[in-house]
DNA sequence: ATACGTGCAAAGAGTTTGCATGTAT
DNA sequence: ATACATGCAAACTCTTTGCACGTAT
């Protein structure tokens, strides 16, 4: 199901904020990039600079409320970054030293929510991994 | 060594609104709570009505500078809440029904961080694993 | 005595909202 | 046609900062 037919099954309406936000998000330029609510907004006044910024915020609101996007906070800025969601829940890698977030896959967060249901009676219904630290090519 | 060690040993001083916002921190009426800072303030403002709160800010933000205090972001609001740092890092499990805030402590963080050191190269220098859902009280 | 820390008020950043207008359905 | 969504500007929340005064050392 694409956001067009996501968007309708709710009775919204794809508007060109909306779908230009999308694009931003799901881009190759932009994907595997967090975006900010402001840098989503820089790149989609590079196509229309007529887009307000409270449309964009709007829009990443939507999204969010559809499940279609994730918000993250990383780095040491309290601001709020955005990717297009994954079925798989991802951990977020924060190297401090050159800045990129890498995604890693793994089983730590099922191990983790299967325990906390066994162990603690704790039903997650979702997790967030922040891991700060050097990535490979800066520690050498 | 107790706080106003770690502050004499770098030249700083223990003053009024230091000494009050550490003490609401550790009081066990407030411990095991995750305060913001205006709830923080808030509780300093019972015994001492005169404490600014951008002293509070101030406090809140050298406690974290000398690892005295963690900070994290819970709930939906995106506001930072603060405890006193302890030893081991745990993760927080965050009620989505009653609002609590479990403290876990089990062997997932570190059995991450050996295994991003192994595989992936990526050495982690602190992690935050927030963990939404319904604990056991809700559930039943 | 002298930095260091504070209170105060103002600024700042990021985000949200009220309202009239525009537009997707 | 008619809700829904937008642009705009103003408001809001949380946090930080400049400065003169206060105070722990």
């Amino acid at each position: 199901m694409d956001i067009d037919e996501v968007l309708a099954s709710r009775e919204l309406r794809m508007t060109r904020p909306r779908r230009l936000v999308w694009d931003v998000l799901t881009s190759h330029h932009t994907h595997d990039t967090h975006l900010s609510a402001a840098e989503v907004a820089e790149h989609v006044h590079m196509v229309d600079e007529t887009v307000n910024v409270s449309s964009v915020y709007r829009a990443l609101s939507l999204f969010d409320e559809l499940g279609l996007v994730r918000e993250s906070r990383l780095g040491d800025d309290d601001v709020s970054r955005w990717e297009p969601r994954h079925d798989d829940d991802t951990i977020h890698l924060v190297c401090e030293s050159c800045g990129e977030v890498q995604h890693h896959h793994g089983d730590a967060v099922d191990r983790l929510t299967t325990h906390l249901a066994g162990h603690h009676g704790f039903t997650a219904s979702s997790v967030e991994i922040v891991v700060k630290g050097t990535c490979e090519a800066c520690s050498s």
